[in-house]
DNA sequence: CGGAAACTGAACCGCCCGGTCTAGGATGTC
DNA sequence: GACATCCTAGACCGGGCGGTTCAGTTTCCG
């Protein structure tokens, strides 16, 4: 019997109480939106449908909530990955597909949230800064870079600096779309923006680091 | 604006107010410091060693105090601009040369002020994102893309889409360095690693569009 | 000089915020 | 039914905010 104890049948689940998945929620729902400072404890408590008294039954004071929630997104923005890619393909085609993948997960709704909500308070949250970047630009250094390599022992590619050629990679991608839209000068693009901009990353890519340039 | 020397003439607006430029100066010290919404008035008035009373007699309140600020600001950004660069020497080192100063503009306490407020701002001042874009990254494309289009017609470079390619060389100067300060992990930077990312942009650059290639 | 305009410091207002507290309503287990 | 636990609504508190007011001081200029 694992479970149980003479006071309570499952301790851990009393620990966390039935509504801190709803807190959480609406925390993540009003922090994303409004960020820290702006975001109100009541609209949070609103949102999560539970009293104000429920939620700081679980967190000590906002700043806390606050943290437990960003942390979270970005261990959430760290699940969107290249895994489904097939680095077997020509390079060509991987790097096209990979970079169609950066287009859309950088311009998403969400990344944009977590990237603005970061940038914003990395100075009052020290660790929210290094979260983001490990969670994101660091993951997907390492994951081109892993690529890079492989091809390039494959005999494809011809890279040396692994890691910085992933950094160039995923930079060319941004080209001007994502300042676009850090900025909100557009909400969404035409294909052929998104196109030209990918097939000129690659381009320029290839150009540096094809294994058949002369 | 006004605040000048004690012979001008004009008693009329001008003559308006003394502290006019004190403050836009204390304003502009805490907004960036601290943001629209940590920045309080108070702490202005204090900064700019002026009334409360005074600032309200110049301003009507605190957000148009916020957006002259920044306005300013952006207009100063646009002064940071790379004039200076001799255009006429041969491509790879006017390339270099221009990176250099892209990545100690970018890399700048006030850059980096900047473009905070206006990623934290710019849902709230939608005017603000368009302010900064234009005062900034286009200014710098534009710049970039007329050295490309002159650099062409020299036949030193093969350019044909300039403003892609003036956007790919700014992306290319950013490579991790940029995404490292913005998020707060290093503040200083080795000469070193700034080598490294500048001579990688050029080569991938120059590889891509340079004219010599087969 | 004299008077107007700019400026001051502090008190003041109403509001909203983060956070606490209370009295009581559900829910579940003996 | 008794008891404990979780949750609720909302009143409440101290404090800081943006913004106003005012009585009095400084600065400027004819």
């Amino acid at each position: 019997m694992p479970q149980d104890s003479p006071m309570t049948a499952k301790p851990d689940r009393i620990r966390k109480g039935r509504k801190f998945d709803q807190v959480l929620e609406g925390a993540r729902e009003i922090f994303l939106r409004d960020g820290f400072e702006r975001a109100s404890v009541d609209a949070i408590a609103r949102a999560a449908g539970v009293s104000k008294a429920t939620l700081y039954n679980y967190f000590p004071d906002k700043r806390l909530l606050f943290s437990e929630v960003l942390r979270r997104e970005c261990d959430r923005q760290a699940g969107a990955a290249l895994h489904e890619i097939d680095m077997a393909a020509p390079a060509e085609t991987v790097l096209k597909s990979a970079a169609r993948h950066i287009v859309s997960a950088l311009l998403s709704e969400f990344n944009q949230a977590v990237f603005r909500i970061c940038v914003a308070e990395s100075d009052r949250f020290p660790d929210l800064g290094a979260a983001f970047y490990q969670s994101g630009p660091m993951r997907l250094r390492s994951e081109i870079a892993a690529f890079l390599r492989e091809a390039t022992r494959r005999g494809e590619l011809s890279v040396e600096d692994e890691t910085l050629a992933a950094d160039q990679f995923a930079e060319l991608c941004k080209a001007d779309l994502y300042t676009r839209r850090v900025f909100r000068l557009d909400n969404g693009f035409a294909e052929d923006e998104i196109r030209r901009v990918i097939d000129g990353a690659v381009a320029v890519f290839l150009a540096r680091y094809g294994a058949n340039r002369t």
